[in-house]
DNA sequence: AAGGAGGGTTTTTTT
DNA sequence: AACCCTCCTT
């Protein structure tokens, strides 16, 4: 168990300071989490009342393992429990309750990243905008970036940065006027809409405001100005604000992060503490020494020099391959040899890479080589497609104004509502400003749709009232009556339609026992369940057997993962692979350096971030030529490597397997 | 409806 | 190279 003796003088100040504005500064591998759990057991011991702490992490798996060393360290499980959650589960909590003084439902339903795509696709094409100017991806980017600095869908127009931003800020306001009329809402609007709760209504905020009499918040050089609006208005009365973060960490800036608020937290909230966690547990120190070269051509940074308290050699090494193929063999048949020599065990080596697209290559070496491995944070179990039909039943059934799911699903499995009758219900529905199902009547007496699809249509209408009805009537029937959902649609003989092979067939049957299985777990574990409170869950991904990633974690293999999606863990080896310019910093960012030459240092800290994650042993490689869209070409190994080694290192000689025993790996 | 040919597009990172 | 969309044929 933790305890305070056990701590450093640095970590120890962080933990004792229990009121006023706190900001921790915690280096890469310097306990922030212990000193985090600590301190809100050490705020209890001192007699404050658990309920009245609020501790804000950045992902619901951080969330439960705070809350979990929290509880470990005060003995026991008592009644009594501080609120740990991250921002987005903290504000549908606090909208569920409120939310009808803004005018949207209270059982909204949350759009998901697809969603939100789908939603911006229809308002482009309301627009009459091509793919060609305007990507719905790019929509629905934009949008997040507004949102997260406050500005609202009618105030887009007056925020145009540069000559998409006109479309785009048109696009805004039809997507907004999507959502809405759907009764949901999107991530940002979740930070937003409270925002706007609090702001509007002095009422709902002071109930927040006396309910809580100390804030912490982890990470929060990642914190954006939607989040920033919310924490200070909480802590407005008493100041008591603990913040921890990395400034040097600080690399989601593109999804609206803003570092200053790191940067500027003592000048924002004056007499603030601040307290520095120097030193580093995980790196050796020739890891640490790397990244510290990296990250001190950075300018704006709180200062620090993080010192390594583990003294073993470690071993840092460069290679550079003739193309990404190689790169990928030689770093799995080196990994696949220490394996065969049970030097190491699969789950210490992790391959970090900046996109998507890199661990391809490395996933055919390691299936040729039969090294098990994981691939991270790639498409999840909820993005499966017959899971979003299924899915979009349930959004209809929970919400009967979600008109986009509803769309998604009317014919599917085929009812003989055909593209014609449904467009025309859509345009009447518009036209009169009715709702989709109220506009079939008209269009039938006016012979406009066939009978046949007019009677498809009702009928359909009555299985969902009659299905929302069931649900409502039972929750703690809810998987049981999903089941019956899934009889009456027949949507085993849509899969068997679909999927010709029979262990496709029994693959995607497995999925939706799957979907079954954690509407049962939902139950099992809820207070109140019901269809809203379900979706919640799988869309803020605190579904209760832990995330996928989590999940994932516990199994054996190489971790594939980005540098982003591996921020936060720790590996014993560590392979940086593709160290190019246009691939670490990205080309995005290159190319962006001459209007902000900020877009680098986040390159830079990411780049940090993936050096950080080793705890024994780094290896960067870079690959000479990569194709690129089917051609090839030659690459410039990454500035960082200059950075870094002083100057461009000399590749470590291509190390045969015999070698590497004498490195002593 | 389903499947194939042809053509155009794509790649940053994700709570 | 791989993917997706559209249009065409069955």
């Amino acid at each position: 168990m933790d305890d305070l003796s056990k701590l450093n003088a640095a970590q120890r100040d962080a933990v004792t300071t229990l009121s006023g504005p706190l900001l921790v500064l915690a280096g890469a591998g310097t306990g922030k989490t212990r000193v985090i759990t600590v301190r809100i057991a050490n705020l209890i011991r001192h007699g404050v009342d658990p309920e009245r702490i609020l501790s804000v992490t950045f992902t619901n798996k951080a969330a439960k393992e705070m809350l979990e060393r929290a509880l470990a360290q005060l003995g026991g499980k008592p009644k009594r429990k501080p609120w740990i959650s991250t921002f987005h589960s903290f504000c549908v909590r606090v909208l569920r309750q409120d939310i009808e003084e803004l005018g949207y439902p209270k059982n909204f339903t949350i759009y998901d990243r697809g969603d939100q795509e789908s939603a911006a696709r229809r308002a482009l094409r309301d627009l009459r905008v091509g793919e060609k100017q305007m990507r719905p991806a790019d929509l629905v980017n934009r949008v997040s970036q507004w949102k997260s600095q406050g500005v609202l869908a009618t105030d887009a127009s007056d925020h145009v940065e540069h000559d998409g931003d006109v479309v785009a800020a048109m696009g805004y306001k039809k997507y907004q006027s999507i959502l809405k009329s759907s009764g949901s809402v999107d991530f940002d609007d979740l930070l937003l809409l409270t925002n706007r709760l609090f702001h509007e209504h002095p009422d709902v905020l002071e109930k927040y405001q006396r309910r809580f009499d100390h804030v912490q918040i982890d990470e929060y050089q990642d914190t954006n100005g939607s989040q920033f609006d919310l924490i200070e208005a909480l802590v407005r009365g008493h100041r008591n604000l603990c913040v921890v973060g990395d400034d040097d960490q600080s690399i989601y800036g593109w999804r609206g992060a803003d570092i200053s608020h790191i940067l500027k937290f003592p000048q924002v909230f004056p007499g603030t503490k601040v307290v520095r966690l120097q030193e580093n547990y995980r790196c050796t120190e020739q890891i640490l020494g790397l990244a510290n070269s990296l990250v001190r051509h950075n300018r704006n940074r709180h200062e620090k020099k993080l010192f390594a308290s583990r003294s073993v050699a470690g071993s840092v090494r460069y290679r550079e391959y003739e193309n990404e193929e190689l790169e990928a063999e030689t770093v799995v048949r080196e990994i696949e040899f220490n394996l065969r020599h049970e030097r190491a065990k699969s789950d210490d080596y992790a391959i970090l890479f900046r996109t998507n697209e890199q661990p391809r290559v490395f996933e055919v070496q390691l299936r040729r080589f039969k090294v098990p491995y994981l691939l991270l944070g790639q498409r999840s179990f909820f993005d499966n497609k017959e899971v979003r039909d299924l899915l979009a039943y349930v959004r209809v059934i929970a919400q009967p104004l979600d008109e986009q799911s509803l769309l998604r699903i009317i014919n599917t499995p085929a009812r003989s509502i055909g593209d014609t009758a449904v467009e025309k219900i859509l345009a009447r529905a518009v036209a009169r400003k009715v709702r989709f199902f109220d506009a079939v009547p008209s269009l039938r007496d006016e012979k406009e749709i066939t009978s046949k699809s007019a009677t498809a249509v009702e009928a359909f209408a009555t299985l969902l009232t009659d299905f929302r009805r069931r649900f409502e009537e039972a929750p703690k029937r809810m998987a049981e009556t999903f089941h019956e959902l899934l009889e009456t649609i027949n949507y085993d003989l849509e899969i068997q339609r679909q999927y010709k092979e029979p262990d496709q067939q029994l693959a995607r049957q497995g999925t939706i026992e799957q979907l079954i299985d954690t509407i049962k777990d939902y139950v099992a574990n809820a207070d109140e369940p019901s269809l809203s409170g379900f979706l919640d869950n799988v869309t803020l991904s605190d579904r209760d057997s832990e995330s996928d990633k989590d999940e994932q974690l516990k199994q054996r293999g190489v971790r594939l993962m980005t540098i982003h999606s591996a921020k936060g863990l720790e590996f014993p080896r560590v392979y940086l692979v593709g160290m190019e310019e246009g691939l670490l910093p990205h080309r995005r960012s290159v190319d962006a350096e001459g209007e902000s030459p900020e877009s680098i240092d986040e390159e830079r800290r990411l780049c940090y971030v993936g050096v950080t994650r080793a705890k024994d042993s780094l290896t960067l490689t870079r690959a000479q030529f990569r194709k690129k869209w089917g051609k090839l070409r030659e690459t410039i190994p990454s500035r960082f490597l200059h950075e870094m080694f002083d100057e461009l290192p000399a590749p470590t000689d291509e190390v045969l397997q015999e070698e590497i025993t004498e490195d002593g790996l």
